[in-house]
DNA sequence: CGTCGCATTGATATCGCTCAAATCCGGTGG
DNA sequence: CCACCGGATTTGAGCGATATCAATGCGACG
């Protein structure tokens, strides 16, 4: 297990290359991509900290997507080879592995629940219900709030107005890297 | 491990119940769901014949999600603690389940990415370049276009309306239940 | 038939995206 | 110390896409 940097815009891997590692970003922003019958590109998966990717490439032979940096990034490499071989022998490895795909696939259905709602304040407070904790549902924002618009799936502008409306409204209370509901919390 | 018949809209279980078994559609449909803070239903998985479901709750004591049989279908149920102790033993088993668990993954981050798209046509697009098979990414409809909407997140009447626009436009065909891309396709 | 749900189309309102501009703030170099 | 710069943060204005409400046709089914 190794790890390697990539510059912006290098490709870690194309579609159709045979399947040598899968990943974990350690550092930066992968982009799993597909390109539809007109040539127009599609994101399938933007890959960030902590992220793994190309974990399902472990059964297929080959890659089926194009994986390429969107910013400079530090990748760690796990070869195929090795992490079959540690799944096949160890069983409480291959345990451990599966409850980590389990947490993700958790944490992922809970981000597409919050996408299928419509407006920003809904997806705002689903975040707080989902990834806040304590009695106030407090979040710790790990980057700028232009972060949490990309990861909220609005414009930076919308969230920027939604927070002010909420935090004028007396709903949620913000305190520099933290998010929370208000102690005395009113209708939207 | 035993068979069970579920009849259309009888739940499988709920929110909130204790976890007794992981699932496996032996026939039929079954659609996971949670409801919003308004009430409204939203489909995190629609688990077919062949697939599984509810096999990340392994970990967690309770269901955090609603299963409904969609149509009169049959369900394997595993009991969680079998499961637990197969993992636990048998190398090989657990290995498969990661292998599941990475293809549901992998699926769901698709549909997550679908989600972010904001135009409806760039998620029907989307749709067919990740669900279709074939040269013209072909998709058979297992229910009515209502519920299509549903799973591309927008209102059926949106739905009906790009599709009348991108099959004037050559971009689709549909053929009753199934859809997929124009022979000669243009733009949209 | 009557009813129910899907499919379709029309009209309208609303929300969020986009473009634009101003401010703030931390870091950097002179 | 200060000027400068880039990125984040805000606020404004306008527009377009979609949700929503509404009405109709249609087919299945009892």
């Amino acid at each position: 297990m190794q790890s390697r940097r990539y510059p912006k815009d290098r490709p870690v891997f194309n579609q159709g290359d045979p399947v040598r590692a899968v990943f974990l970003v350690a550092k930066g922003e992968v982009r799993l991509t597909r390109f539809g019958p007109r040539g127009e590109e599609v994101i399938l998966q933007r890959a960030r900290r902590g992220d793994y990717f190309a974990e399902a490439a472990l059964d297929s032979g080959r890659y089926h997507c194009n994986a390429i940096a969107a910013e400079p990034s530090e990748l760690l490499e796990i070869p195929a080879a090795v992490l079959r071989d540690l799944l096949d022998r160890d069983a409480a490895f291959a345990c451990q592995w599966a409850t980590l795909l389990a947490r993700q696939l958790r944490t992922t259905r809970a981000r597409l629940e919050r996408m299928a709602l419509h407006g920003a304040a809904d997806r705002l407070r689903h975040y707080l219900a989902t990834e806040g904790s304590g009695p106030r549902n407090e979040v710790r924002l790990g980057g700028s709030l232009k972060d949490l618009a990309r990861e909220l799936g609005v414009a930076h502008e919308t969230l920027y107005r939604t927070l002010a409306r909420m935090e004028q409204s007396g709903y949620v209370e913000r305190d520099g890297a933290r998010l929370r509901l208000s102690a005395a919390r009113r209708r939207v």
